[in-house]
DNA sequence: TTGAAAGCGCTAACAC
DNA sequence: GTGTTAGCGCTTTCAA
């Protein structure tokens, strides 16, 4: 294979200068010669030549490189993240960096810390808590920062934040209107701010109708997939069951759907539930999933949005996105 | 925010050499005074310098970035692959850039073109064709390449491949087995090897065993997750309807039964449905899905094994990964 | 329209 | 144990 041509090679064979060259390269309307442009173009034909962007790099210091740190792919919310970011990157000549955190706050340090040192011009991250000082060193280092749901107390940073609160708030309303009184709330561990946001709403919900039943249960994994399952046999064992369920994501629901239905409730009939998130096969479930939406691909396309912007040196901004509510079939009138 | 710190400043302040400091960082045994060390490491925390990789990857030409090109990241199945990767890749210290080619030629090519200026070590690419002068030029320039699914006609390329064809076969015998004698194929376009494998599979399954009726629905649009409904439809317009199905891959199966759940049609009383794939959620569908695995994870994992393995100059190999059928509810005895 | 040369931040060979 | 220095591939100022 041999070694990799460079811009020396280039203009040694095209008999110009690597000025030349690099001014031919960089394509920018700086007035060359046909014949050297032609000479140019030879030569890196014949040497199948591809410019090293490390290079350049280091001389003028620009990366087109961001960085995004998700919880974890496992979850289809992420990759449609995800594919929203990618898009708008795309577009603009941006590669992706894509790190998953697995929910661990080393790991996310960890990764932090390299994407800095590969010179990332910006970071877009759903964290994992209120690091105040991770994030302060990166805006420190003139990186531009972009929070996903989770609220962060810094300025400077892009933060397209979701209504929580609100969407269980609505997915309560909902399942009291269907004529529910007894609803639980199942739930991954409530460590992250927004899943503690979806417990507010849920107690607020409550109370503003007077209801006196509530039941939250929580497991203590983090993995999503075997959660609902866990969820729902812990729910089974309890005396009193609820007649509706308010997951905290769709995953979740459909564990907990999964395990019910198993074990001979059938829902909607004995069981109404409803998840979070709206991921796109909970249309295609059967019973297909009522839940709240949270638009997945535009967050990640507003927050690449913002990080330009940020990089731009516009203030930086909060967006707040307002939830919906999804009427499908897993939620059925007592 | 002001300009970031470098190797000098922290020479500077520590009074001692970059090379001091250069030996400090790089923490390879190499012998420095404790009192030293000392005073590097509080320079290097007063300035919170980071070191600045380009820097050393200029220098040592060695990137610890990896090139990741996949169709979509919509569909479950590569967010698992990518979840793979990523997990091997983190082990070794490598980063991910993720890329979506969208089954876009052109697309595909322009990334992997960034992916080389950027100097990634190594490729891997779950890809649209054979592009042999695409991947020949990435195998010259010392990238190490493996491909995903799809064979590659070129020495020097890993690959982590799949018995596609035999996947079907397995899928169709056992609907044969269940007394199906009607059984359709319902698929995105016949683009992809992998595809027409599939499609290999089930036309020989249906000959070695005699029947006669068989029946190809194929849709001309990609996106995965519309594919399904309009294959559904579709394949009700026909006369003669079948008793069982073979979806392309999972997605396009939910897409289906969905549609014909609305549309009356029973899963599995009315029609059986096997998928391919095997996501995750498949297992969370009602009725859960009956399908072909395929090992997604370990595919990544694979991938990577591989990448290094050619990075470290064994020989490239080829790695054929078997199906296994996984029954579940969708399918039925007739 | 072109070239010479400095220098981006770092590593490593060599010298002491 | 530590310092000096060349140079990785590129861009860009300055000069011609």
């Amino acid at each position: 294979m041999g070694k990799k041509a460079t811009i020396n090679d280039v203009a040694k064979i095209a008999n110009v200068s690597i000025a030349t060259v690099s001014r031919y390269l960089s394509n920018n309307g700086y007035p060359i010669k046909e014949q050297t442009k032609k000479s140019i173009k030879n030569a890196i034909l014949q040497l199948s030549y591809t410019p090293n962007i490390v290079g350049r790099m280091l001389k003028t210091n620009k990366s087109m490189d961001i960085g995004v740190i998700i919880p974890t792919i496992l979850n289809p919310y992420y990759p449609a993240v995800i594919y929203g970011i990618e898009k708008k990157a795309y577009e603009k000549g941006y590669n992706i960096l894509l790190c998953n955190s697995q929910r661990d706050a080393n790991r996310q340090k960890q990764y932090v810390n390299t994407l800095i040192q590969k010179q990332v011009k910006g970071l877009i991250i759903s964290s994992i808590g209120d690091d105040f000082l991770l994030y302060s060193d990166i805006v420190s280092k003139g990186i531009a920062l972009v929070s996903l749901e989770d609220e962060i107390s810094l300025d400077k940073v892009g933060q397209v934040l979701f209504n929580y609160e609100k969407g269980a708030y609505m997915a309560i309303s909902h399942l009291l209107k269907l004529g529910h009184k007894k609803i639980a709330f199942l739930t991954s561990p409530l460590v992250r701010k927004s899943r503690k946001d979806i417990l507010k709403g849920y107690i607020k919900c409550l109370k503003d109708n007077n209801v006196t039943y509530n039941k939250v249960v929580e497991i203590n994994e983090e993995n999503e997939y075997e959660n609902g399952a866990l969820l729902g046999a812990k729910l089974l064992l309890e005396d009193d069951l609820p007649t509706a369920i308010l997951a905290v994501n769709d995953m979740v629901a459909y564990g907990v759907m999964q395990y019910l239905t198993q074990n001979k409730v059938k829902i909607p009939e004995d069981i109404s539930i409803v998840g979070f998130d709206d991921i796109k096969i909970s249309k295609m479930m059967n019973p297909a999933l009522t839940t709240i939406s949270q638009p997945s691909q535009k967050t990640g396309e507003l927050a690449v949005s913002m990080l330009f912007d940020i990089l731009e040196g516009k203030e930086s901004k909060k967006i707040l996105l307002e939830p919906e509510l999804i009427i499908r079939a897993s939620t059925k009138k007592i």
